[in-house]
DNA sequence: TCACTATGCTCG
DNA sequence: GTACGAGCATAGTGAA
């Protein structure tokens, strides 16, 4: 009997170089980079998952030369160094090796693939299967009946089989073809002008490169062309040469004892440190399954006795979690299908009121449930915890009950301590916070099912697990919060905003569907037009809307010259087809085109359809936890997107109109982040320019171009305006230089002299990004913070980036806080006062309501002075309220 | 058929 | 290869 019988051995090298490239950006709060080692450990634990082998192997590289360096000197010459990125992670790896009690392999002089050889080649004498884990294809030579190479990152384990399929040779016969094809990756240079088509086909047909060369003088044309047969001739050493650096040495010394190679049990304190250093949660978690959540202590409340009883405990304790199960994720039209709650650890309930299939246990009426719960859960001194609990106060409000009390929200509370989180959903804060694994919402319902379908066991569980998880988190992240000083901007800021937002999304917008309906008839009468004129101009017919169609016709067929290249192919954006314009009819014809397909079919054609029948409103979602910086975004649909700039667009405004008898009033912050800049930075002279109430971009002009304001043309003050902007933006010379169509000297020197008279915002900014490098994160005003992992990268590129958003953040974000404030106050204001005023929308720096015409003075000056008053600032904060009988009057 | 990426365009 | 922050529509691709 073989010691082993599943032996595993890994080509680590290959996996840390394709993990490296593939996996872009990941890193730990404070920088390190690891999506190598990543990439690598999570392989590692797929090949140990899911073939669950008897033992294994890893097998490295090193830096030294190898034979193949001294048969041919430049040997993978054409291969970059390792990056330090890279190079940093390798210790880590060989950590995570190592606490897996896995041999790692290496051997000075040889590669990996010649370690895998060799161990190969004696397993299979040994009569053990070997599948050699790895993505390059040079170790298909290795396969045989006993041998197959697994690629983990396209599923894909190749045999005898595959290899026939794709070269039509035994696996020994790979190095020949490598021979005459040559391989650019390792710069093995074969036989110019074949490639791997040719060189399959000659060895398919000649039986090896050996006999190819021995036959070679006497084929004739017919068997193989002059110029391949010339070639071949000439580079006959080359081929020969390049074979060797091709073959596999399976016969390097080692000594190889099975023993060593059967997998024994992980050190899992090991790999635990090494994993929390970074900052692997989903690994650990795999590692070694946690305890904390028992499933035990799960109730399912069914009967009138038994709800009695929940309330009461409800009642008696200070603060508890709730989680409703709907219909719908849309809380305008969900409907309640159950309701859970915790009110202390490793404990729930869930109350089933509409599950809906056959056979169903009998459940309580929804109606009776939530009256019974409305006392508690209407009680503001009951803390309740949520996640994304502006759902679930949605869904209730529309069940005609008003939840107070809202105490934390864990979806919330994660976004602030981790803005950049990719999500921040249940499911992923529990794995990091508690590293328990959730069930899925997919485990539990049926394909295109609706959770009334799902059995009441089955949904207690998955009900119950998160009020449980919900509640448990909250407390952990409430103390997180006040751990990291974030502790007032989540209760007095964010907290309270939920329920605002949440007031606005219900109350919703109204829109006129006719007047969208009646522009988008127009802009289609005049699409036609335009596309007839396209087809014209071009003389055959193809799809605007395809940038690599359009590509086609402008740069080949019509040989314009090309401006910009995308990864894929040609640029077709508008700054090229503008440019393009003074050469061309067609490129001024694509850019109205588009502007018009984008009005109707984003905006003119959707929203009337997203118009909700029982309120004819429009009700979007603004989210609270997406932004890098702290700003909302609103969704389903956008309205901080709306079109304003052109005047077709702005006819769209015009569709969204008050109630009979109603004014829409606007209000807008002007040039609030330059205001936020000046605030920060105290610098004297954007100090002096808004305390004297003078135009900034004209000041900025009179500064860097050295006259007097009076002086200022339209041109140098829109120049000034573009300055300012990159100045918010962080900006390079280059990139001023391509806004402003000028060279990029020139936009140097327009910058350095800003600095020189703007050296409050000078010193400001290195500042920022001195701290930002020191401690990984910037802050806003109000403490939010944003991290920057790559802010000490020594990828240019990435470090870069890192900069300008540090210089941006702390700007945007704290325009962010300011309205956010502002909203809070203005939606209490309208409480405290008795107004029927509605806040309906936030476009960043601009509110709209929605005001009764009774009130429409008063509630234009209690918003403009709540806005203003936000924040006692070294600068005045300056607002211009509007109002109209629909949003296009105003502006 | 569906999920995903790339490109482009709308807003502040 | 370069301004900061978003969401959405359309093409095109590749896996189920």
């Amino acid at each position: 009997m073989p010691p082993l019988k599943k032996f595993f051995l890994i080509d680590g090298s290959s996996y840390i170089f394709r993990a490296f490239f593939a996996i872009r950006g990941l890193s730990t709060a404070k920088g390190i980079p690891t999506n190598a080692a990543f990439g690598f450990t999570s392989m590692l634990l797929k090949v140990l998952r899911d073939h669950k082998p008897d033992g294994v192997a890893v097998v490295f590289d090193t830096k030294k030369p190898t034979f193949r360096h001294k048969l041919y000197a430049d040997y993978k010459a054409n291969r970059p160094t390792m990056p330090d990125d890279l190079a940093a992670q390798i210790p880590y790896i060989k950590k995570i090796v190592e606490g897996f009690r896995i041999p790692a392999l290496e051997k000075e002089g040889y590669e990996a693939d010649d370690l895998i050889g060799t161990i190969a080649k004696k397993a299979e004498k040994d009569g053990i299967e070997v599948v050699i884990v790895s993505g390059d294809k040079d170790l298909l030579q290795l396969v045989s009946e006993k041998v197959t190479l697994l690629d983990t990152m396209k599923d894909a384990h190749k045999g005898l089989r595959e290899v026939k399929e794709r070269f039509g040779v035994i696996p020994g016969r790979i190095p020949d073809i490598l021979g005459l094809a040559g391989d650019s990756i390792d710069n093995i240079p074969g036989v110019p002008g074949i490639g791997e088509k040719t060189a399959v086909d000659l060895i398919k047909r000649f039986g090896s490169l050996d006999s190819l060369l021995q036959r070679l003088e006497g084929l004739d044309e017919k068997e193989l062309k002059k110029k391949t047969k010339e070639n071949i001739r000439t580079h006959r050493d080359q081929a020969l040469l390049s074979r060797d650096l091709a073959t596999i040495d399976t016969n390097i010394p080692l000594e190889i004892r099975w023993d060593d190679f059967l997998l024994s049990a992980p050190d899992e304190e090991g790999l635990r440190a090494t994993f929390k250093e970074l900052e692997f949660h989903k690994f650990i978690q795999e590692l070694v399954p946690h305890k904390s959540i028992s499933y035990e202590a799960y109730h399912l409340i069914t009967t009138e006795e038994e709800l009695a009883q929940l309330v009461a405990g409800l009642k008696g304790s200070e603060v508890f979690s709730v989680d409703l199960e709907t219909t719908s994720r849309d809380p305008i039209t969900a409907k309640v299908v159950g309701l859970s709650f915790s009110h202390k650890p490793h404990e729930a309930y869930y109350c089933p009121v509409a599950h809906d299939y056959p056979g169903v246990p009998s459940q309580l009426p929804p109606l009776l449930v939530l009256e019974q719960l409305r006392s508690i859960l209407e009680d503001a001194q009951k803390g309740k915890y949520g996640q994304n609990i502006k759902y679930d106060y949605l869904v209730l409000r529309r069940h005609g009950l008003k939840m107070a009390g809202i105490t934390c929200d864990t979806m919330v509370a994660s976004y602030l301590l981790n803005p950049t989180k990719r999500s921040h959903s249940l499911e992923n804060i529990a794995q990091e916070y508690l590293e328990h694994q959730m069930i899925t919402y997919k485990e539990v319902t049926e394909k295109g099912q609706g959770f009334q379908k799902v059995d009441l066991q089955q949904a207690m569980k998955y009900s119950c697990e998160d009020a449980d998880v919900t509640f448990l988190l909250a407390e952990l992240l409430m103390h997180k919060l006040e751990e990291e000083g974030l502790k007032d901007l989540f209760f007095q800021m964010e907290l309270p905003l939920v329920e605002v937002l949440a007031e606005m999304e219900l109350w919703g917008v109204k829109i006129n569907p006719d007047l969208l309906l009646e522009l988008s008839k127009e802009l289609e009468t005049r699409l036609w037009a335009l596309e007839k004129r396209v087809f014209d101009l071009v003389g055959e017919e193809f799809n605007i809307n395809s940038t690599q169609q359009l590509g086609k016709i402008l740069f080949e067929k019509l040989r314009l010259p090309v401006i910009k290249q995308t990864k894929t192919g040609y640029s077709t954006d508008v700054a090229v087809l503008e440019e393009l314009a003074n050469e061309h009819e067609l490129p001024r014809t694509v850019l109205e085109y588009r502007s018009f397909t984008k009005l109707k079919s984003t905006y003119t054609d959707a929203l009337p359809k997203l118009i909700e029948p029982s309120t004819g409103r429009v009700h979007t979602s603004y989210n609270q936890t997406v932004t890098a910086t702290g700003r909302l975004s609103s969704s389903d649909p956008n309205l901080q997107n709306i079109p304003i700039r052109t005047e077709e667009g702005r006819r769209i405004r015009e569709a969204f109109v008050p109630e009979d008898g109603w004014w829409m009033i606007s209000a807008d912050y002007s040039q609030i982040e330059l205001r936020i800049l000046a605030h920060l930075s105290k610098d004297t002279t954007l100090i002096k320019t808004f305390q004297g109430g003078e135009d900034i971009h004209t000041r900025t002009a009179s500064e860097i171009f050295g006259i007097p304001q009076n002086e200022v043309t339209p041109q140098m003050r829109r120049e000034a305006k573009v300055i300012n902007f990159g100045i918010i933006y962080g900006m390079s010379p280059y990139g001023l230089a391509k806004e402003l169509g000028v060279e990029p000297k020139v936009a140097a020197e327009y910058i350095e002299e800003y600095f020189r008279r703007y050296q409050g915002v000078k010193s400001y900014i290195d500042g920022t990004l001195k701290e930002a490098k020191k401690k990984g994160y910037v802050t806003t005003l109000y403490n939010r913070r944003r991290y920057l992992p790559e802010i000490n990268s020594s990828n240019r590129t990435a470090r870069q980036f890192a900069e300008r958003t540090a210089i941006n953040t702390p700007i945007q974000g704290t325009a962010a806080d300011l309205i956010k404030i502002a909203m809070i106050r203005i939606y209490r204001c309208i409480k405290v006062e008795g107004l029927k005023a509605k806040m309906i929308m936030q476009v960043h720096d601009e509110l709209v309501l929605e005001v009764p015409d009774d009130e429409v003075e008063r509630a234009e000056r209690m918003v403009k002075e709540e806005m203003e008053g936000v924040l006692d600032m070294v600068v005045p904060l300056k607002v211009s309220v509007e109002r109209g009988r629909n949003w296009g009057q105003i502006h």
